[in-house]
DNA sequence: TTGCCTATTAACCATTTGGTTAAACTTTTT
DNA sequence: AAAAAGTTTAACCAAATGGTTAATAGGCAA
């Protein structure tokens, strides 16, 4: 947070190991599960520590809040920033965001689950960085854009949003549920998100498809 | 849970009052955020009345669980249970089930946290409740029917079978998000969540058309 | 009424938890 | 080298929390 690094890779390494292990026990505790005492033990370091990187908890954890919703969002987003066919676009995006869930799985549900709980933070989020309303707007444009074009079949864009996010999504909060309904183990459940890749392309494609009257591309 | 009820009314009453402010504080705040002094306060009765008739917080929070979820998933599971055609199926589940999350719209958020929390009350509830693992057979087993008849297009049935439950249960768990990206208030998301019934069942019916004899893609 | 059982409460207890402090240790500055 | 500034630790503290207990109130049977 604020220090006049002496030798600067130690003191960092310090504030990292806290952030990292922050990182992981909020993650998969939330914030009322985490314990300041674990975080400690998980970074290695004395429990004081914590208060003197960043002042209390609460702080700490809007950090790693921060932080975590950041490293995500324009990874994301930017797939829609770039100019390439509606349905290529919808192949990226999937892809994409699949990939960084799955190197993030305990993401969405910390995520969702802190903003269940306090939704006052999302718009103390906004606040800050302000380039997220946009996003969603950029969707509906690019979604509408393609009804118009005759590409796709009319949709509405906010459902259509919520369901390809809910499909892409879902898979990683529902994990423990899932694995037990399919039977599947942790690797096999791997190759399942890794094969949804491709199919939940397809299958939105499909859904999207114009009906038989004028059939571009 | 064990009484020799005098004046059963009121003893009933009581036990009454404390599961349904269990139940409350419990979805609204998770295992961990709850205190066993908020519920007796929302109960409006004395903390050691909660030890008197559920013995520990674990027991309190594991009977609210259970009776969460069988309260839902008879419901849900009915319709695959009857007979009609695949489309009229597909059209009921989501109605039915948009339905019964718009009367229980934390419980989706609650269930996978804490489910995410200790997997263990997974395998725990199955033990007790063993007709789980066979509504998703039931489900697989149609859409691969369906399939066989031509009904719909060629899909996995586990693929589709998440993205189904994903699209009907997102728009629940992530509802503060939603709600800031598409600048809804509460009463505007009732109505989106009204509309995505028929949007829904729609949309997932047109991705399940089979294809003309048309060349594909 | 009297005794018995259940229901209810206030007071209490041990532990945990977020947070503080004062002293010790290390690094930088002069 | 000595002072100053920054870093780390052990010990400590107050509040909150899950849980217990002993005493009280209240209905019911004899």
């Amino acid at each position: 947070m604020s220090k006049k690094a002496t030798s600067p890779n130690k003191e960092l390494s310090t504030e990292l190991k806290i952030l990292e292990a922050a990182r992981a026990v909020f993650h998969a505790r939330g914030i009322d599960g985490a314990t300041m005492q674990e975080i400690a033990d998980v970074a290695g370091i004395n429990k004081a520590m914590l208060h003197y990187y960043f002042r209390s908890k609460d702080k700490l954890f809007e950090v790693v809040f921060h932080e975590t919703i950041m490293k995500v969002i324009p990874q994301v987003v930017e797939v829609f920033f770039q100019d390439m066919p509606f349905d290529e676009k919808i192949r990226r995006f999937v892809e994409r965001y699949i990939d960084i869930l799955q190197a993030n799985p305990a993401m969405p549900a910390f995520v969702l689950h802190e903003l269940n709980q306090r939704p006052e933070r999302l718009v103390a989020f906004i606040g800050s960085a302000s380039n997220i309303p946009n996003i969603s707007g950029r969707f509906f444009e690019q979604v509408h854009q393609a009804v118009k074009d005759g590409l796709i079949k009319p949709v509405t864009p906010e459902q259509f949003f919520v369901s390809v996010l809910g499909m892409c999504v879902f898979p990683f909060i529902a994990k423990p549920i899932l694995t037990a309904l399919m039977g599947r183990s942790d690797e096999e459940y791997q190759l399942f998100l890794q094969e949804r890749k491709v199919h939940l392309a397809e299958f939105i494609l499909d859904a999207l498809r114009p009906l038989p009257k004028t059939k571009p591309k």
